[in-house]
DNA sequence: CCGGAACTTCCACTCAGCGGGAGAGGAGGC
DNA sequence: GCCTCCTCTCCCGCTGAGTGGAAGTTCCGG
């Protein structure tokens, strides 16, 4: 670059990013100086990016000046794996097991050390439900999260393990016990909570396979919101068994292998 | 640019969104050499940018070498409004007409001269559907288009009408007979086809509409597909607009007016 | 009518990006 | 096994595209 550039070293393209990058859940409306501030862009050279990028579309400004994401990166979005393949084979089968149990239904993939809601259909607001699509809650304290965990290399829960922030008085704090917990979800196949991430509301997940040339690999995790102490919450494990081998079978058909 | 530069006046910014614009429906998975060639980038440069654009996480390499869309522009996406506003807050409402009228669902908004479809309910597979969330489909010839239509500025309908093609049989391409047919969905609240997109199906759509300061604006259609010449459609109408009127009502609390 | 904040336009300077070329890595044919 | 073809990766000298401070504009509230 050029001028009086007192930023270098970096790219034009990692510039266009960070202002991408100023958008949040929090943050979904922007104006040109927050952007600015935000991304650590000086504001001139932010305005001329906005206008290149509300142009192609990735971005929308409203009549109020705000800047919003635009249609074309929704577009985009749309074609992630995780929306393309997961997401459109599971939806009819998540939509059948909230037809037979009348609770939250979600599926979640593991994104680093988080679980990551990629669908979900909401039941009676009985329970308090955190989970949105697009979520990322902590693996440990959620139904999906500890399938996630029981099924994830070993380095990963080994960092896990590190850090197992107390969400409510129920939350799973300790190292040992977690580990002995996730031994359990692996030999039981599906795995619970009572009120460990939200009070009021107790889960229960079971794993997504795919069988892969290396033999089962766990892809996804589906689970459900019930209130706690519910009786008779063991008598749905099959019934998520059988939405979730549904879905494996369907994805290992649809799927790109390679 | 520098170098032996032979693409003058092409920001750096626009390669990388020429690059992101190969990436499509029909194309979610793309190799170097493909995405060089479609966004006319040279292969260099092309790869250059790939490299950021993976770091940064708007695109992910696989282990075929394959780039596709990457978690980050998911994320991102979902921030548009289509998804923040508009979907959050129709999902429950599609999911109670679902339950009501076993058919599929569906929810569009207008995109320039097409009705996008933002959030889709299927239902038995009866009837054949050829929407998806993301699809954009002609707005003579479904039910949510003729809504959307019927509701926008004279321009664009004056547009829409100077190209109506024939996708079946039945497909209104007479722009005479389209002007009256607007004329009767804005008297009557609600649009039907009969086999105008795709033989063996008929839909039904209600305006969503949000009241502004200048009255009230039709911002999306809710429309259900089912097999045709069925005798009771008409009795759904009420259903639709209730869960329409519920979706309105909504959106203007949840709604960031300015 | 003025002060201030937010946005937009202008423009001279210069280094970040460009892309041809060469090389590495693999798949497949003979 | 060897050669060919194709795709991807790394290198590096040249230069015009991008930079960002300053000045201008718009808008609002007092």
């Amino acid at each position: 670059m050029a001028g009086r550039s007192n930023a270098p070293g970096r790219s034009v393209t990692s510039r266009a990013l960070a202002i991408l990058d100023a958008f949040g859940t929090a943050t979904p409306r922007l104006t040109l100086s927050e952007i600015a501030e935000r991304s650590g862009t000086p504001l001139t050279t932010a305005h001329r990016l906005l206008g290149e990028l509300a142009d192609w579309g990735a971005l929308t400004r409203r009549s109020d000046g705000r800047y919003e994401i635009g249609r074309k990166l929704w577009d985009l979005g749309l074609l992630a794996p995780v929306q393309l393949e997961l997401r459109q084979v599971a939806a009819p089968f998540l939509s059948d097991v909230h037809t037979t149990i009348r609770d939250t239904v979600h599926l979640a993939v593991r994104d680093g050390l988080a679980a990551l809601y990629v669908e979900r259909i909401s039941g009676r607001e009985s329970v308090p439900v955190v989970s949105q699509v697009g979520t990322r809650l902590p693996l440990h304290a959620t139904g999906v999260g500890k399938v996630l965990l029981a099924a994830a290399p070993h380095d990963v829960v080994e960092q896990a393990l590190r850090s197992l922030p107390r969400l409510t008085r129920h939350t799973l704090v300790d190292p040992g016990r977690m580990r002995r917990e996730l031994a359990e979800v692996r030999r039981r196949r599906y795995a619970r909570t009572n009120e460990e991430m939200s009070p009021g509301a107790a889960s229960l997940a079971v794993p997504v396979q795919v069988e892969r040339r290396s033999g089962p690999a766990v892809v996804a995790a589906l689970g459900i919101v019930v209130p706690p102490h519910r009786r008779d919450l063991l008598r749905l494990v099959p019934v998520l068994e059988v939405a979730a081998r549904g879905i494996g079978r369907e994805l290992a058909r649809t799927r790109d292998f390679h």
